[in-house]
DNA sequence: GACCTCATGTTGACAATGTCAATATAGTCG
DNA sequence: CGACTATATTGACATTGTCAACATGAGGTC
């Protein structure tokens, strides 16, 4: 190795992606990511200012997936029933394949998203997404209660079947069609 | 301070209780927990096996509590849709009152409950009460589904609460009421 | 080419933490 | 009283985040 790695904060990046969902973020070291990446320990604070700056990237490299993947889900003529259906399957599947960095994106303890705006820009950009489509299910006087119940609908069950095993990715399709058919009925129920 | 604590193991269970919202459960130290309780930094290692043991007697507290505060809450001749509607209340606050132990024992990166059989029972019994809430909505054929949407959703929404700062207390009962007349929206819903 | 600047890289160092090991204390029992 | 044992302290060690000092080399200027 040349004295310059020459791609250094991309390798260590890497690295720590590659690591993530072996150790969990907790767990996971700066050295091992440098070590991972053929650079010092010190070298990932010439790229970071912190371990958390350097979660932080992965955060947001998360949302932006996550938002491509459920923008690039939509198709001509869809059902808004079945688009949420499909929508809460991305977010599922999302989080099932990849629990270490949805607790990351999802919690603050490691990352707090309010110090660090390229992360939280993309996360806004990403729950837009999910807030539109949600909101799609929904007469206009309701789209935000709507969205909110739908987001803590699917983020609820994505959670708790990563932290408790609540059930595994074999449900995954017959629970986002059970989320979009009780968003369903609360958009039609009468109002309170 | 005598030879013999005579009270250890309360004392840093008392110590990390009271240090776990300041800190957060990843960044508390055992050996802050000793001392804060007047001890050495190896005494902890009497009374218990590790760090994660420490912390899962919390959660089985924090269960426990959990518990009691849902059974506790019963009132004669209530109706289901009440019923629920206050105890989805109690587990938001109990989620926004207490964020880091929510945040511990509804995660499995630092306690695994598999590891730890009385906090594993004692989360059981919680939840068994918060299922049986739920499912007193629904028709006797769909009261699993129903029961998972129930937990799902008023878990999604605290997390989400504590986690991303989506709403706060204010809402609390807007909210609680909202979710109750959700699940009566889907337990009334034509089943697909 | 020599010199300067600066970003990036390495190594030494230090404090903090989890945990192991050796030693000390004191309560209980026969 | 001696033996035993649970509990307590202190020494030690490996690991980790991060600071500081020093080293390297690419790019720019003269």
């Amino acid at each position: 190795m040349a004295y310059h790695h020459g791609n250094a904060r991309a390798a260590l990046l890497a690295a720590a992606a590659e690591l993530l969902e072996g150790e969990g973020a907790a767990r996971l070291s700066l050295r091992q990511c440098a070590e991972r990446a053929g650079l010092s320990r010190q070298a990932p604070y010439n790229h970071f200012a912190d371990k958390e700056a350097l979660l932080a990237e992965l955060v947001r490299e998360g949302y932006q997936r996550l938002g491509e993947r459920l923008r690039s889900d939509a198709r001509p003529g869809d059902a808004p029933l079945d688009r949420l259906a499909r929508a809460a399957g991305i977010y599922i599947a999302f989080g099932q394949g990849t629990p270490a960095l949805f607790r990351l994106m999802f919690g603050k303890e490691l990352v707090d998203l309010s110090r660090h705006d390229e992360a939280r820009q993309a996360a806004s950009a990403a729950l837009a997404e999910l807030s539109a489509i949600v909101a799609a299910m929904a007469p206009a006087t309701d789209t935000r209660e709507v969205s909110l119940v739908g987001w803590s609908l699917v983020h609820g069950y994505t959670s708790l079947c990563i932290e408790t095993g609540l059930e595994g990715p074999a449900q995954r399709k017959h629970r986002s069609d059970l989320f979009a058919r009780t968003i369903e009925a609360l958009a039609r129920a009468p109002a309170a």
